[in-house]
DNA sequence: AATGCATGCTAAGTCTGTCAAGCACTAACT
DNA sequence: AGTTAGTGCTTGACAGACTTAGCATGCATT
């Protein structure tokens, strides 16, 4: 089918590339993200993480940036390589693109101000 | 004092000695787990293993031990300081604020309308 | 221009899991 | 005795994760 079709057997979406783009699309620095897990990963770090220097880190490691970047944990650990136990829920991801929005990240005026901007927008399309 | 017996219904809650108690209960030797995981565990890393030498040994090891000891993966993960998957979902503690921030109902138009308001807002504040 | 700051990245080092080889001990068997 | 085989354990080296300090570029302000 034209485009778009998503080839389960070609990985072009790897560990580093998962992670950066979920940062970016957060509109986080690298910086940012080191701050946000408390010093726990260092933006060096994270630039050997997104550039594919480092192809397995640690699960710690993978869990802290789950929740920083809202992409859940079992994803990483299975881009990571690592065996995810069995309880595999394919359907974890229920709602897949909105997981990518990092609530966990706002700040209070930020949510305030995302609410209300959601709220324009319903009443704008009924 | 007493128990004739040895304390062997104390189970055991460091990972080496639930690994060693695990291989002994099944009278293999480290050299028949060795064999039993195709070499891919080596005699001489088991042994570090169980003396507590080796304290977080990557999680494919742990599920090869699982598999030929017949203990659940995730008591291993868990034994060795890994956080597993299953135990996330249900705390999701620190949101606080994210939770009357419906995200679960956004549309995926509504998520990116959010995002580059978001990306909009700390532009302008930095 | 120059100063400052933010961003991403690299260099060089440390730490630790992991392996291969070999040591020390015991039990059997000739 | 000597050897053979089985056990657990140690040692030395390597690889890769991870850290710290610093570099290079870009973008803005003065």
């Amino acid at each position: 089918m034209t485009d778009g079709e998503t080839d389960q057997n070609v990985r072009p979406t790897n560990l580093g590339q998962i992670i950066k783009k979920a940062r970016t699309d957060l509109q986080m620095s690298q910086r940012d993200v080191e701050e946000a897990t408390g010093k726990e990963i260092s933006n060096a770090y994270l630039s050997q993480l997104e550039s594919g220097k480092i192809t397995k880190p640690s699960p710690h490691i993978l869990y802290a940036l789950s929740t920083v970047l809202a992409v859940p944990y079992e994803t990483l650990m299975e881009r990571a390589g690592y065996i995810v136990p069995s309880a595999q829920r394919p359907a974890d991801v229920k709602h897949g693109r909105a997981a990518t929005f990092a609530v966990d990240n706002l700040t209070a005026d930020e949510e305030a101000a995302l609410l209300d901007y959601l709220a324009y927008l319903r009443t704008k399309k009924g």
